[in-house]
DNA sequence: TACCAGGAGAAAA
DNA sequence: TTTTCTCATGGT
């Protein structure tokens, strides 16, 4: 029985498509997600710097500071780039570690640069190639290149983070000391999905891990309980 | 008040 | 090589 299926199935049918990524318009200025729509070169950018800016953070401070980037005119590579690392710092505030993260945010612009700021460009590279001279770069980790690559370029590959570490230990599938890479090889193996199901799941697995599956539990009671092994 | 949130990198052991 | 520390705001 694959279980990595099953669960899958069972949180699509608990929490329903979730229509990652949420992107922030107009609309979100007034606390709504606009979804689904096609990649283009501003939601490239606006995904790509919301993956840097969510790290270690809640999603409510991300959009908190992407509507402030947007509200200021600032939200694509060209303007971003002629702000100095202060105001930027005070502009993604309320994402913490601000300092860092402009740094961070900084560095993600030299590598855009020098494909001329053109997403389409990135999506002619060959996807392990560009995966590497991701994570090249300071202040993106594996996480957060396969955010990118897989909520802004559409390449199917999954995205571990630190829920789908606990909710999978929880059912007995990860030991919980994997590293990333072996975590995610085990997706790619044994979830057969589309570039929309990959997207789903680490989805789901996020709204999961929020509301059901939190470091102090009720095990119980989610529509995953029945097959978890662990439950602490 | 203490804990937690869609990590990553540097420093220490 | 593995573990620990640092970065930091905002909500509960």
């Amino acid at each position: 029985m694959n279980h990595i299926r099953t669960v899958y199935k069972r949180l699509l049918a608990f929490h329903g498509s979730q229509g990652w990524w949420p992107i922030v318009n107009e609309s979100t200025l007034r606390s709504e997600y606009h979804l689904g729509a096609p990649r283009n070169g501003d939601d490239f950018f606006e995904i790509s710097i919301g993956a840097i800016l969510t790290q270690n953070i809640a999603w409510k401070n991300v959009d908190t500071a992407l509507a402030a980037l947007k509200i200021r005119g600032v939200l694509d590579p060209l303007s971003m780039r002629r702000l100095n690392p202060r105001t930027l710092g005070k502009i993604i505030r309320p994402t913490g570690y601000y300092n860092q993260k402009a740094k961070k945010i900084r560095n993600f612009l030299d590598f855009y640069k020098r494909y001329d700021y053109d997403h389409r460009a990135l999506g002619r590279c060959d996807n392990q190639d560009l995966r590497k001279e991701l994570l090249s770069v300071n202040g993106i980790g594996p996480e957060t290149a396969d955010s990118i690559l897989l909520y802004a370029l559409n390449i199917k590959t999954f995205v571990v983070d630190a829920y789908t570490r606990r909710i999978f230990t929880r059912l007995g599938i990860l030991t919980g000391k994997e590293a990333y890479h072996e975590i995610q090889d085990l997706f790619h193996k044994r979830f057969k999905g589309s570039v929309p199901e990959y997207n789903e799941y680490h989805a789901l697995i996020v709204a999961h891990g929020k509301d059901y599956c939190k470091k102090k539990p009720l095990c119980d009671t989610c529509c995953i309980a029945s097959l978890c092994e662990k439950k602490y």
